[in-house]
RNA sequence: UGCGGGGUGGAGCAGUUGGUAGCUCGUCGGGCUCAUAACCCGAAGGUCAUAGGUUCGAGUCCUGUCCCCGCUACCA
């Protein structure tokens, strides 16, 4: 990033959307390093606001509300609580976490879609939306269900099929019904506001394309220099929704706010907020000031699922409002996995933060070190339990509690915990530990915090060393004043170590400072770590545990535990279909065949082209089960083949026919085949 | 299929504007015994996915190909 020196900083965390608990990933993606950040930002003792909030608006939460059969506030309060609780424990330093159903922000809120609103920036449009008569009301997508025109599934909603993954829009599927009256919709056009991002390309390609070209991450600029490319197409900023901000019209009863008008403005008003709750002025840190060089510096920090939201939408928005800064940076990091497999809310595969803190209480820190060492910053990460324990007994327990707990210990040994003379009397280790700071300020200037944390266990490797070199247990005997230097050198070490990592492992950091008996919260950087004569230290304590075998094992199997739920909870029956003729029947043409040859189609992920003797003739067949079988290992293989299907050309390739599969809940396959070896072309009735 | 990201010693990753290939973990050998069997030193191990090209010189730039991940398409 650049190395401007700026006045103020203005850090977001990406709202959390309040229908859920947070997990790892959200903590690795977002959370982490802007609390790194920012932290590392005050120890320098800039002036800098760090907000966040609970997204509180949109069909999704009315939706869970209603399956519980409680009310979307009651939803919100709910998760609002838990996930506010969890940051804290956890040790996220927000100035604030604010939330969207705060009338502070629905006032901001509409003042943005007013003031674009006068500017005549938005384009009004007509188009028809599915309306509930019963229930007098617009239907969100999530609100109409019908069958999905692609896999057949009766239960697909109006924007994605759960069951093929397809994305649907409502129009397509068919016989819709409404989840509210359990009715037909019917058609009616609806008025809503689009925000004509079409508009603003130009201008965004000379802001971003070309302004923040080597300046943003590669795969932030990638993802936005890739949808510009694609042309951009005006967004509506409304929606005919029931919980959320209303649109400030008076045409527009009923109608809301839709979230790109919602909640990227949360920063703002949570801003504001905190503004009014500590006597500062919101607008120093958010609007353009007379001076450019006085503007605040904006930095978003989000997963990258979230890129095109924070670089085009919101900038856009800003721009359009005028008075507004734009983000200097947007540091998106990409997923973490887990255990191989894709984090998933919907399928608990996850570790969830609550349940971290309650299993491993005052191991805050542990969690910290690790996701900060694997932080996704450049592609897709992974953590394992595995790697959790070996990361935390092979560095943070060998390492640095270690090296810790030797000093500490040798000091009440040989000296009763007391100092003399205790200033650093070592150059090398001095010039060490000052480029220690350079290296952390300068990896974190470029959002670099694997190597920034790296650089911070250094001092810790390098304190080991020291000890081992110079063997003050040895020198005791016959110097002890030689062994007194040396160890009262570690001690600066350690306190340096304690300074360092407060961005990193407050927990950590505050234990050290209390173990030396250096009465404070925070050390800033460029404060003066003395020891008088007589300093007494505190008795020497563990600062981290031993991960054992057994804790971890428990955590795999909690993980597995779960993938066997959720298989068996989702293994419900696809409900039947309507009812049809024999006719319907007997006209399909259904032979035992027998698969010759396999391969795979090229760049595809499902399909394998496969040859098949059906007893009339050899035939190809293209089908979607490459995920499940190996070409090799299925030739010879008796199938049941569709032989009279239209044929379709699928990737270049002529599809003479549809293999029958058995599909079950998780989307697994097998063949539908003669129990025993049938010859080919036999009739299958 | 389109777009984006990535392919570097056993594993996980760094490699800035092109100039002798590094780090952490693991492995092997040695040292030390103050320390949560921890720590320190040393060694082995890489044709930097692949084929071309630019260059005095390329992991680093250009082109083609293959593979992996995400979104997208595909699943007759």
């Amino acid at each position: 990033m650049t190395n401007k020196n700026y006045k103020r900083y203005t850090i977001t965390s990406a709202l959390p959307y309040a229908n859920g608990p947070l997990h790892i990933g959200h903590l690795a993606g977002a959370y982490l390093p802007a609390d790194i950040f920012v932290r590392h930002l005050r120890l320098q003792k800039k002036d800098v606001v760090y907000v966040c909030g609970s997204d509180e608006h949109g069909a999704a939460i009315t939706i869970k509300a209603k399956k519980e059969g409680t009310t979307p506030q009651a939803i919100i309060d709910q998760y609002h609580t838990q996930i506010k609780k969890s940051f804290e424990d956890f040790g996220i330093a927000f100035d604030i976490y604010h939330r969207t159903s705060s009338p502070i922000h629905h006032d901001l809120s509409k003042e943005f879609f007013l003031n674009l609103y006068e500017k005549d920036e938005f384009i009004e449009k007509f188009s028809d939306q599915y309306f509930d008569e019963e229930y007098q009301q617009f239907l969100a997508d999530r609100y109409i269900i019908g069958t999905c025109p692609n896999c057949g599934n009766d239960n697909a909603y109006g924007d994605q099929c759960e069951k093929c993954g397809t994305s649907l829009s409502p129009i397509e599927l068919i016989n819709p019904r409404s989840t509210l009256s359990g009715n037909a919709p019917i058609l009616k056009p609806t008025k809503h506001w689009y925000l004509p991002l079409d508009k603003y390309q130009p201008w965004l390609e000379k802001w971003l394309l070309e302004g923040k070209k080597d300046v943003w991450k590669t795969n932030v600029y990638g993802q936005c220099s890739s949808w510009l490319k694609q042309g951009l197409q005006p967004r509506s900023m409304t929606r005919d929704l029931d919980w959320g901000i209303d649109v400030p019209l008076a045409e527009a009863e009923g109608k809301k706010l839709y979230v790109w008008m919602d909640a990227p403005i949360g920063y703002i008003s949570a801003t504001k907020q905190w503004a009014i709750d500590n006597g500062k002025d919101w607008q120093l840190y958010w609007k353009q000031q007379e001076k450019e060089e006085d503007n605040s510096c904006l930095i978003h920090f989000i997963g990258k699922d979230n890129i095109v939201f924070h670089c085009i939408t919101f900038p856009s928005i800003l721009n359009a409002h005028g008075d507004y800064i734009l983000p200097e940076q947007v540091p998106a990091n990409e997923f973490l996995n887990l255990e191989g497999e894709k984090l998933s809310t919907s399928r608990n595969h996850a570790v969830w933060l609550h349940e971290y803190l309650q299993e491993f209480p005052g191991k805050q820190d542990e969690l910290r070190y690790v996701l900060t060492s694997i932080m996704p910053e450049t592609s897709d990460s992974e953590f394992t339990w595995k790697d959790y324990q070996a990361r935390v007994n092979n560095e943070l327990v060998a390492i640095l509690g270690n090296f810790v707990n030797r000093v500490m210990i040798l000091m009440h040994k040989y000296f009763d915990g007391k100092t003399l003379g205790a200033t650093l009397k070592d150059q090398a280790v001095h010039d060490q530990i000052g480029t220690a700071y350079e290296e952390v300020e300068s990896y974190l200037n470029d959002f670099k915090f694997r190597n920034a944390i790296a650089s911070v266990m250094d001092v810790a490797r390098l304190g080991n060393r020291y000890l081992t070199e110079h063997e003050p247990w040895k020198t005791f005997k016959e110097n002890p004043e030689e062994a007194r230097t040396v160890l009262q050198n570690s001690l600066h070490i350690i306190a340096h170590l304690a300074t360092l990592s407060q961005a990193f492992l407050p927990h950590t950091s505050k234990k050290i400072f209390n173990m030396l008996h250096i009465a404070r919260e925070t050390l800033s950087y460029d404060e003066e770590i003395i020891f008088a004569d007589g300093h007494q230290l505190n008795p020497a304590t563990l600062l981290f545990e031993k991960v054992e075998d057994a804790t971890v094992e428990h955590q795999i199997q909690k993980l597995e535990a779960i993938k066997a739920m959720v298989v068996e909870a989702k293994a419900e029956v696809m409900p039947a279909k309507a009812d049809i003729t024999f006719d319907d029947f007997s006209g399909l043409d259904i032979r035992v065949g027998t698969i010759l040859t396999a391969e795979k189609v090229a760049k595809t992920k499902k399909l394998l082209k496969l040859t098949i003797d059906t007893g009339l003739d050899q035939r190809t067949v293209v089908s979607g089960i490459a995920e499940y079988f190996d070409p090799e290992k299925i030739i010879g293989q008796q199938v049941s083949i569709l032989i009279n299907l239209a044929p379709r050309e699928i990737k270049g390739i002529l599809s003479q026919g549809m293999i029958l599969m058995a599909e079950n809940s998780e989307g697994k396959l097998t063949f539908v085949a003669p129990k025993d070896e049938f010859p080919v072309g036999s009739v299958i009735r």
